[in-house]
RNA sequence: GGCGGCGUAGCCAAGCGGCUAAGGCACUGGUCUGCAAAACCAUGAUUCAGCGGUUCAAAUCCGCUCGCCGCCUCCA
């Protein structure tokens, strides 16, 4: 086994070797559930989705932990101009995000603590670092106290100076240094508290992730991921507060994701030029989405657009294409009939997944991936063409066998997880309800085209083809008669 | 201002010092077809933003210049 990883701590790629051999602990920071998700929540989940397909591909036995944050800012903010509890409001959008997430085949994390829920273990873990002189109450609040602790910075490359340079932190008169950060946050009238030694209260962002990760997979575990916006100050934070506490390596490996971007700016909440996920799948099929998202390198920014929609779509019927024509094979077979798969190509498919290892081993190369399936296609595609009626065995055994691993691999990356022809008739059916016209319709032209081609008037076929072309009806004469698709405007 | 990333054919995107610079989309020519479509075959970067350096060898390493993006405030 050797997968290498992007580590964000060292900027090099490296050797996966989990503390426990075979068995690799992963936490992940989730969402904060006050609203819906956007496509850039999707690119991270999927992301990790991916990675914790392929290392248990790849043997190992993965415990995969995402958070919850539900209770922040921007909840009791929501939850007022909403007129609920901030309970409500963030079971309210967890649900929702299961909603999003099943649709596109997300695999459940093997815990997803919430934050409210673990409000005790982060109280001892702050008055640990009290107790060490690393963090102080002032006014209610509890503050890290970041010149405690030597390595503050050393995740996002930054030092204390450089840093307060440029601050643009609003001053805070309770704060030793103006980079010193919440751990308990005093509350005020009316917004949710628990008590703490303290006083009544609720936890800063970074500590619910030391206190949740501490707890589930111990002091020092193997990777933590998240997105790139993560890495300062969430993760140096949670970082610096649990290696302070621990007085052990916190990580060993960060993982970070790169962005969705529109037009190149990053999509943001802030910037008001996000898509939800939902809005997407009223568009395209979940693994559309899916295959966009893979079609990039995961550190990679990755730009959204219609047109690169329409492209990952393309790219994704073709392989579905290539499914249902090798499944359209019949048992039938000859064991005399000379094959047709060449040495070379037969050579390229049996080869198939260890290039397609080879690429993901190196950390977690979906684009490439992507162009072995696509290299798989093509010979696919070449053989079926030249196949004769009755097929020789071995070729239909290839063909058949080669499928089933292409369609294996592509479950890393939640690709071909449909019914080929299922898929393929539900996208017709899709796109039909889109166009005006119905089936009848369409067939009722097509048989009045064949007579016409069969009097061998083309002028009176072409006018049926062109005007059905016209309203989006592609025709596609094959020997076994005319078949037909739908073609997106 | 500090830190980090990116710039590869019309578009997207691999490539991490050395075989012909993957693959997808689009385009063009061919096979097939009455003509098309689909599929297959073929074609496209003497060149990797620019300049300079290291090396027997660089898209790949180093330096500088230009352009774009991100983080430094909540953010996946």
């Amino acid at each position: 086994m050797s997968v290498k990883i992007y580590n964000t701590i060292t900027r090099t790629k490296e050797l996966l070797k989990p503390i426990e051999p075979g068995h690799v602990k992963l936490y992940v920071c989730g969402i904060t559930s006050y609203d819906y998700c956007h496509i850039g929540h999707a690119r991270s989940a999927l992301a990790f989705d991916m990675i914790v397909r392929y290392l248990r591909y790849r043997g190992y036995k993965v415990t995969y932990i995402r958070n919850f944050t539900d209770i922040d800012d921007k909840i009791i903010k929501r939850a007022a101009e909403q007129n609920t509890t901030t309970e409500e409001l963030a079971n309210r959008f967890i649900d929702e995000f299961y909603v999003d997430m099943d649709k596109l085949g997300v695999e459940r994390p093997d815990m997803e603590p919430k934050a409210t829920e673990h409000i005790q273990e982060m109280i001892d873990l702050i008055s640990e670092l009290i107790a060490k002189n690393m963090a102080y109450p002032a006014g209610g609040d509890v503050y890290y106290s970041v010149n405690s602790f030597p390595g503050y910075g050393k995740l996002s490359g930054r030092n204390l100076e450089d840093m307060q340079a440029g601050a643009r932190i609003s001053v805070n008169e309770n704060k030793a240094n103006p980079m010193d950060f919440v751990l308990w946050k005093a509350s005020k009238t009316g917004e949710p508290s628990w008590e703490s030694p303290w006083g009544p209260g609720r936890p800063g962002w970074h500590i619910e992730c030391s206190a949740m990760s501490r707890k589930y997979l111990g002091d020092t575990f193997d990777i933590h991921g998240g997105g790139q916006d993560l890495i300062f100050p969430h993760h140096e934070n949670e970082l610096a507060q649990s290696e302070g506490a621990n007085d052990k390596p916190f990580v060993n490996m960060w993982i970070h994701h790169g962005f969705v971007t529109i037009r190149d700016e990053k999509m943001s909440k802030s910037l008001g030029n996000f898509l939800t996920i939902r809005d997407i799948l009223e568009h395209y099929h979940p693994e559309v989405l899916r295959f966009f998202i893979f079609s990039t390198q995961y550190r990679n920014p990755l730009d959204f657009s219609e047109a690169a929609m329409q492209d990952a779509m393309t790219g994704l019927d073709r392989l579905y294409q290539c499914v249902a024509a090798v499944e359209r094979l019949v048992e039938n077979c000859s064991d005399s009939a000379a094959p047709v798969a060449s040495g070379n190509d037969r050579k390229k498919l049996d080869s198939m997944e260890e290039r397609f290892q080879k690429a993901m081993d190196n950390d977690f190369n979906t684009a490439l991936a992507q162009g072995i399936l696509f290299e798989t296609v093509k010979i696919l595609n070449k053989i079926l063409r030249q196949l004769p009626e009755i097929p020789a065995r071995v070729d239909h055994d290839l063909l058949i066998s080669t499928t089933a691993t292409m369609k294996k691999l592509a479950s890393i990356m939640g690709l071909l997880q449909e019914d080929a022809n299922e898929y393929l008739a539900a996208k017709k059916a899709a796109m039909l309800a889109d166009i005006n016209i119905s089936e009848e319709e369409i067939q009722n032209l097509i048989q009045e085209r064949n007579q016409a081609r069969e009097a061998k008037d083309w002028a009176s076929s072409d006018a049926i083809r062109d005007r059905l072309l016209e309203q989006g009806i592609e025709l596609k004469d094959g020997p076994e008669g005319t078949g037909w698709t739908v073609k997106r405007s």
